[in-house]
DNA sequence: CGACAGATTGATCCGTCTCAAGCGTGGTGG
DNA sequence: CCACCACGCTTGAGACGGATCAATCTGTCG
């Protein structure tokens, strides 16, 4: 999801809202009528098929924005964990789009990168075996600095079955993945939600300090 | 791909360009500095994956619009058949939507009718067997009433590998699919691009004829 | 401490992919 | 205008990855 430039919208009126885990903040059809940033806590956007089956589109996580639409919602809102959102009136931001070309640029940029993010994910989730779409997971969250607490160590705020309806996985097939690429080494699990990620995929920009581990002897 | 008010662009300057079957638009990553709206022809959007493998995310068709980043572009814009665009400078575009409530507005939608397509193209691509992809595949396509220069017939502009990429399908599980539903009495093939389509699947979520039973009464 | 939802593990099945040939259409050149 | 060629499409056989069904285990929370 997008990383809005904070500032930009810091003189439009804002309030604060509180969430559960679980709980719903819009529904799909829903009329749009708040932006919203995540303060702390995680949401998931998701479309729910006609058979009930789930698809989790994006998760957003602190610092990010989400439900930016003059229209109707095209997907859900629930909140992962318990969350605490900022949000803004859909009208008043986009009145003031059309007075600032910051904002509107800003608005645009938002919603482009979202459509980049899901261009991606729809290529991942098409292209890639359960265990390269898992390794793409989890590179993407190690590099969510807020998950991790400490070096190297993922503590994750959804569930599995959050993970296998963003992956398009069965949750038994995740589950397997998983313990697969802890027999590599490639991560180990620390209880439910936390992962000790060791093989240093090299991503694309930063690279932090690894703490004892070796460099992965095993390939990619 | 989101219909835009064309009305509401006809005061920023524009002009014409022509393209081959096949010729690039655009590739992804390349600055984004024009808009785009297909008067004729056909456009597919893409992302080619790290493997080679290309995943189709859209189809663009006469009247609407592709393009619209104030950013790189995340996906490459190929013709699918001569096609003719009208463009619009991104520059002008977005002063004007700084200006123009209508202009933002419109951005904005444009933007989220983008989001929501691929959202449920998503969920569609990943949840579907491959014969529910094809025949939601189809019938998004006879309501393109420029498709259907006869009625029932559907005269489609890409090939087999096109929307083979579009639905993650390969080549030949499409093919066979297509068989099957060709002996089911769902279409009939007309040369290599056209298909008559029988079912009448009536639009909005109504279920149609079943499949599998003994020869619906081939109505046409 | 106990209970329950979520996670794991196992066995089996099915759908789709892959590799490999033929076939037909539509376009090209004579 | 016709014959030919090439590419895209079709068809077949086999393999494999992930889904499904079912049972058990384990963290987390009351």
């Amino acid at each position: 999801m997008a990383q809005l430039d904070s500032c930009t919208f810091d003189n439009i009126p804002s309030w604060l809202t509180r969430y559960r885990s679980g709980q719903t903040v819009f529904a799909e059809g829903e009329t749009a009528n708040r932006i919203f940033r995540v303060e702390s806590g995680c949401i998931r956007l998701q479309v729910n098929g006609s058979d009930g089956v789930r698809q989790i589109i994006s998760f957003v996580f602190s610092g990010e924005f989400f439900g930016c639409s003059a229209d109707d919602q095209s997907f859900s809102a629930e909140a992962v964990s318990a969350t605490i959102l900022r949000c803004w009136s859909t009208r008043s931001m986009l009145s003031c789009g059309a007075r600032s070309v910051d904002v509107a640029i800003a608005l645009i940029n938002f919603a482009n990168a979202q459509v980049s993010e899901m261009a991606h994910h729809l290529e991942k989730v098409s292209h890639l075996t359960a265990t390269a779409r898992v390794r793409w997971f989890l590179s993407n969250m190690r590099n969510r600095e807020d998950l991790c607490k400490h070096s190297g160590r993922l503590d994750l705020p959804m569930t599995r079955r959050d993970i296998a309806d963003y992956l398009s996985l069965s949750a038994e097939t995740l589950s397997r993945t998983i313990q697969e690429l802890e027999g590599e080494g490639f991560l180990q699990r620390a209880g439910r939600r936390g992962v000790w990620l060791r093989g240093q995929t090299p991503q694309p920009g930063i690279k932090e300090a690894q703490q004892c581990s070796p460099a992965s002897p095993d390939d990619n």
